[in-house]
RNA sequence: GGGCGAAUGGCGGAACUGGUAGACGCGUUGGACUCAAAAUCCAAUAGUAGCAAUACUGUGAGAGUUCGAUUCUCUCUUUGCCCA
């Protein structure tokens, strides 16, 4: 008998699946289609073990879904737009389409390594024209539904690099690559108008069951639906201004306003574009940048004007308005009325402009003396202090009851406000998708042409101009519609537009006339399992559910309203971190561990620090790369291992040892089904002895259908290690050749989610050819003749009993009063009570 | 500060609707094979006491419901993630 020669073994499999064409789908009416998805990678150079994990878990469920029937669609693409590309063009001097499909090509190839059942002429890159044409027509098309608009907004610009930074590459206020203190800039930006569908979105989360709550939450926090009120403020002073509108969440503190906070974009503000002292203030707030984060963290300033506004339930009431740069344009209308008792920002606003600060809510359990001092009180409570509002329950009762005064009086309108804004989809970027947009010399937009479709990216820019590359593309730029002259916009569209419906793409892959064909939608979608990392809990998830709400808007031939029936989100892969006694990161294979010691390789001198296990990356240098990994073990093997220790979800420590350890199993596997193979061919036994295999397959066959459903995959793989142990001793018994044969095939089966190479090889080495099929559970087997049942005494337990099945309270009482075991707890004390549960347990309440 | 989770041996983790806590793996210890080591195989492995059968304790802490709680309820501690 040879060794398992994985290498061989994979090698064959994985030709004759892509030969045989194993993985590819078509649709089928006859059959349940199963749609199962993993998040597509970005082709950033070689997979990484978070790669390995993902598509593992996707490919158990795909092949696990194909053997119980169902027609399965299972597609992988490349998010292939994005900066990593042009950063690294830029660096190497090349073009980013050939560094992407470089990376691609590598990619594919450890991918196909893994033996993923991948249906691999559905392959698609959101780089390619193919892909990206469409996408535009997509962009014209929410344009004409007037869900695409432009307006001006406030951006971080890096001055150096001269681009506009996403808010993720806002580091500590500077520029992640420049170091630059980033700056607000106003900008024309295109926007998809998501917030329109703010409601929607919200109640859609209700029919996502098979969602994580923990996603649901975040979204739903995300969409931040609130209840507030619009309230007008009569002003007077030496402006010819005579009221002004805020919005407020909580108009219940209203008596305990001391001043009016206004952003400094505010119409207002075009009082003030001579004033040198306002113009400063303003350049002084654009150096905050636009991040919550970085508003709440920053100084609050103000710059006083003239006016004073009044109570609207109490005219005596005045307060001055200032502008602050702790409000933006994009809260309310630019205006909020600050109490500083009770809001921790307009505390600091307070202190610093010596402002009233009045106490208006006192928690339930203070006093009426109740004050506000060191920090404002944002808690439940009584309204104090608040005339008629006095003794309101804080928040419910109160906020309602102002809500319904003010709308009585006419000074108020209450506003349902979602934090939810537009999404800014414009990117100053060259490897992106165009914009399928140019402008006449006035700067009006016009659309281009439909069937001039796609914009194509210029090829050989120089990437190393400041800004955006393709502004400096002047040839390109030059677009001619009608005969005139227009310039192209030349922003390209945020990557996330790329991924909000690449999963209908995969239903139509090679579909020429438009993104997706009816019938393949109609077909395959919605996707029936989406597997992915909780990182893109809200933006990826979000954009692609107000995809599909915008293409169905207005349009009754679209409707699909989810588009991921389920999802579950993996955790990550993690390994211990290394620094060497200079304080330098280590990989780890440069560290040894010798004489109970970590020390760097060959330098006892150098005392390595073993630091927490962490997320893989690369600046920590705790990355395990997996081509080395399946090279050396095979695929199956690092399958088994990073299916093992952890259940999905949650994060899974990378460990050497479990590694060898799972692939000693296949060798341990392997010896065992040459000694089964064996056993099949030369025996004549007819009969079992003593034998339970047939009950025990059972067992497993529903324990690991079970566990498949519910994605305890770790739990399939000690179930696959108890069927060796179990294996290994049964195979000693006697036992006859068609217990063993058909017991065993099914066993077979049941390897091959997880390990598919190996266990096709076996199927195949005895003579299995035909398809396989999930194996039923015989639950004849399963109702035992015998069944162990538990004995306690006051609730401990002292004794098993191992007798028949469906035994009366009686009988099993008797049997109980027999045992000597039990003669100690019994003698002498009288049994109370009899708790019995049939086939199970009896519990004895005795007296002590 | 708010929201949502989590806490079980030396470690990763099992445990169906409340009913034998610790499956399975790693590690550790002992043994076999070997001149020796590696590899492999066998055995033990929650803690305490005992030669042993066995007994007691034990699922972050404390209370509660129950014949019976890792599982349900409440309070607290620690910790993770998201939002501020």
């Amino acid at each position: 008998m040879d060794r398992y020669n994985f290498k061989t073994v994979e090698d064959k499999w994985q030709k004759k699946w892509l030969d045989s064409k194993a993985f590819s789908s078509k649709i089928d009416k006859t059959k349940k289609k199963f749609y199962c998805l993993e998040m597509f990678p970005y082709p950033s150079g070689k997979i990484h073990m978070g790669h390995v994990r993902n598509y593992t878990i996707g490919d158990v469920l795909s092949r696990y879904k194909s053997l119980k029937g169902f027609n399965v669609l299972h597609p992988m693409g490349w998010d292939a737009f994005g900066m990593p590309a042009e950063n690294a063009a830029r660096e190497n001097n090349l073009d980013p389409k050939d560094w992407t499909n470089k990376n691609i090509s590598v990619m594919k190839t450890q991918l196909k390594r893994l033996g993923l059942s991948i249906d691999w002429d559905r392959e698609i890159s959101t780089c390619s024209e193919e892909y990206y044409k469409h996408q535009q027509l997509f962009f014209l098309e929410l344009y004409e539904k007037g869900l695409v608009y432009r307006k001006e907004n406030y951006v971080n610009w890096d001055p150096i690099d001269q681009t506009v930074l996403a808010n993720e590459q806002v580091i500590d206020g500077k520029g992640w690559r420049s170091g630059a203190v980033v700056e607000r800039k106003k900008l024309n930006q295109w926007f998809f108008n998501i917030s329109k569908f703010s409601q929607e979105l919200l109640d859609g989360l209700d029919s996502l069951k098979q969602w994580p709550n923990k996603v649901k939450v975040m979204q739903k926090n995300w969409i931040g639906k609130s209840y507030g009120c619009e309230i007008s403020f009569k002003t007077e002073g030496d402006l010819p201004v005579e009221e002004i509108k805020c919005f407020t969440t909580r108009p219940d503190t209203l008596f305990g306003f001391s001043f009016l906070a206004l952003s400094v974009d505010h119409e207002i503000s075009k009082f003030f574009l001579k004033d040198e002292k306002f113009q400063k203030f303003k350049n002084e707030c654009s150096k905050t940048g636009t991040t919550e984060e970085a508003i709440a963290i920053g100084e609050k300033i103000g710059f006083k004007t003239n006016l004073i506004a009044a109570n609207p339930l109490d005219p005596s009431q005045k307060v001055p308005v200032f502008f602050a740069n702790f409000v933006l344009m994009d809260y309310g209308f630019g205006a909020v009325f600050g109490c500083p008792a009770h809001d921790q920002r307009d505390f600091d606003f307070a202190k610093k402009y010596n402002l009233e600060i009045k106490t208006v809510v006192k928690p339930n359990e203070e006093k009426n003396e109740y004050e506000v001092k060191e920090e404002a009180y944002s808690g439940p409570g009584v309204i104090i202090n608040s005339q008629f509002l006095n003794d309101l329950k804080v928040p419910d009762e109160s906020v309602q009851k102002t809500i319904e005064i003010l709308e009585e009086r006419g000074i108020g309108e209450k506003k349902t406000n979602f934090r939810l804004k537009d999404w800014g989809v414009s990117r100053q970027r060259y490897w992106g998708c165009p914009i399928p947009i140019a402008y006449d010399d006035n700067g009006n937009v016009v659309t281009v042409p439909k069937k001039d479709l796609p914009v194509k990216l210029p090829e050989n820019v120089n990437l190393n101009s400041k800004g955006n590359p393709l502004d400096s593309e002047e040839t390109w730029k030059v677009i001619t519609i009608d005969g005139k002259k227009y310039k192209r916009e030349t922003d390209t569209l945020d990557t996330f537009v790329c991924s909000s419906w690449y999963y209908l793409r995969f239903c139509s892959p090679v579909e020429n006339s438009y993104g997706y064909k009816k019938e393949d939608i109609d077909y395959w979608m919605p996707v029936d399992q989406y597997i992915g990392g909780v990182e893109h809990a809200i933006l990826h998830l979000l954009y692609s559910r107000f995809f599909m709400k915008a293409l169905s808007y207005k349009n009754t031939n679209f409707n699909i309203n989810e588009p991921f029936q389920g999802l579950f989100t993996q955790g990550m892969v993690c390994h211990e971190t290394y620094k060497d006694k200079d304080n330098n990161w280590l990989s780890p294979d440069e560290v040894e561990f010798i004489e109970n010691k970590y020390q760097k390789k060959g330098d006892k001198k150098n005392e390595v620090t073993v630091g927490p296990s962490e997320s893989m990356s690369k600046s920590k240098k705790n990355v395990i790369d997996p081509e080395n990994i399946i090279n050396n073990y095979g695929a199956d093997a690092v399958r088994l291992f990073i299916l093992s220790d952890s259940p999905p979800e949650k994060d899974v420590q990378w460990s050497e040892q479990g590694m060898r350890a799972s692939y000693k199993f296949l060798q341990k596997l392997w010896i065992l089904h040459n000694k089964i193979k064996e056993k099949i061919l030369n025996n004549n036994s007819k009969t079992d002895k003593g034998g339970n295999l047939e009950k025990f397959i059972n067992q497993m066959i529903y324990k690991i259908t079970n566990n498949l459903e519910n994605f305890n995959y770790n739990v399939i793989i000690a179930n696959i290690y108890e069927i060796y142990n179990f294996l290994n001793k049964e195979i000693e018994k006697e036992i006859s050749k068609s217990t063993l044969e058909e017991n065993y095939k099914k066993i077979l089966v049941l390897f091959c989610p997880a390990i598919p190479h190996f266990a096709s090889e076996c199927l195949f080495d005895l003579g299995v050819k035909d398809e396989f099929k999930w194996p039923k559970v015989n639950f004849e087997t399963l109702d035992e003749d015998k069944v162990d049942y538990v004995i306690q005494i006051n609730g401990k337990k002292r004794l098993i009993l191992n007798e028949s099945r469906d035994l009366n309270e009686e009988n099993l009482l008797v049997k109980v009063k027999n045992n000597k075991l039990t003669d100690k707890y019994l003698k002498n004390k009288s049994i109370n009570k009899i708790i019995f549960v049939k086939n199970r347990l009896m519990n004895l309440l005795v007296n002590e």
